[in-house]
DNA sequence: ATTAATATGGAGCGGATGATCCATAATAGA
DNA sequence: TCTATTATGGATCATCCGCTCCATATTAAT
């Protein structure tokens, strides 16, 4: 009935993401984005709205696509303690294979968000508590099976865990370097009694 | 033999600072400078160049009258575990008291600045180097003097304690909450053998 | 008092920004 | 084939942006 669309959603929610990823939400204009998306200021804003539209779907379809894709392959193809390692490998692996050094989207955006979009700033907070919940489902089974050392409550365990991933996403972006970001993860899973395989011996 | 400035250069710096810190470099407009500082464009520009350039000098000033200050303070008046403990005291304090919940201006440009800026974000990673040498100086002399666990080495116990602050800070925005961050700090300090005195147990 | 030098006030510049308008194109159903 | 409906292209809008200009004001030295 109506005239179909000539793009699809998703390579553009991934192109304009890139953007965001990249220069931030403020920093990005609708000129990055129609540049980056070869699509028109017209069918952006008819198909999402305004500009903060296109940023959450870009946002959230990466936090999908990519975040949450992680958690749940790992958790289903890992003990809960490699899923950990694994977790932490993939992300030391991805910040330092990144020549623009963009970190992490998710903690971009929260370091960005003010308090006059309380929505967004939910939907950051919730996020976060999602990966905190990954963190604490995979370190109460690994103490269950004995992968994972019981001198701390699991809640414990896990709120250090996110903590270090969030330090490290920081990190990342400023000093992005092999020694920093592997002499951070190391003795970080050390301390919840998982052994940290360093990329370089990985190699050898 | 000229006209002196009407203006105090801390007083502008502070208040330009507040909205950089609050709002980001990118969201604040040269506008909401002359309203904060009551300065007119004309005096910003001659006396601090461009807008890049103001926010420079409050970054510098808020680092060097806050965070300088705390590590100087700490470091000059309590023993080596102790100002870490404090570090973190004032830190979580100031972060649950802060009703805009901006967090941590460091961080917050951290994760704003780009490649394109590298004189910028070469002196945000040197500015967190210093925090790092801190907690290793605290973590050499409390190991030497017995007040911390020896069982890791000082130089892994900085890293963490650093991870652990970023990730405190970027937590403080979105998650303000008394239990997530004194949850957080504690069994993190606890990792090198440091007790941290919650804040509800100091005031009952 | 004159001069040199800098600060201030305020108008305003060129360009960029987010967003919109409208004519045209493309589709599915009647 | 006609109609209803949505997508697209591209021009354009009003506003805001960082920044500059210039007339005036204020000081210290001569």
């Amino acid at each position: 009935m109506a005239r179909p669309r000539e793009f699809d959603e998703v390579e553009v929610l991934e192109a304009a993401g890139a953007v965001f990823w990249a220069k931030g939400f403020e920093a990005t204009t609708t000129r990055d984005l129609t540049d980056s998306t070869g699509l028109t200021q017209s069918s952006i804003y008819a198909a999402f709205g305004d500009k903060r539209g296109i940023f959450l779907r870009s946002l959230r379809h990466y936090l999908d696509s990519i975040l949450l894709e992680r958690i749940v392959r790992l958790e289903t193809t890992k003990s809960p303690g490699q899923a950990i390692v694994g977790f932490f490998r993939e992300i030391v692996d991805r910040s330092l294979a990144d020549p623009q050094h963009r970190g992490c989207m998710l903690v971009n955006a929260t370091l960005e968000a003010t308090e006059d979009d309380p929505e967004l700033q939910a939907y950051l907070a919730d996020e976060t508590i999602k990966i905190e919940q990954f963190f604490l489902r995979c370190a109460s089974a690994g103490q269950k099976s004995g992968e994972i050392s019981t001198s701390f409550r699991a809640e414990d365990q896990a709120r250090q865990l996110l903590a270090l991933l969030l330090g490290l996403r920081v990190l990342a972006r400023v000093r992005p370097d092999a020694a920093l970001l592997n002499g951070l993860v190391g003795p970080g899973l050390a301390a919840v009694g998982l052994a940290w395989p360093s990329a370089k011996r990985r190699q050898s």
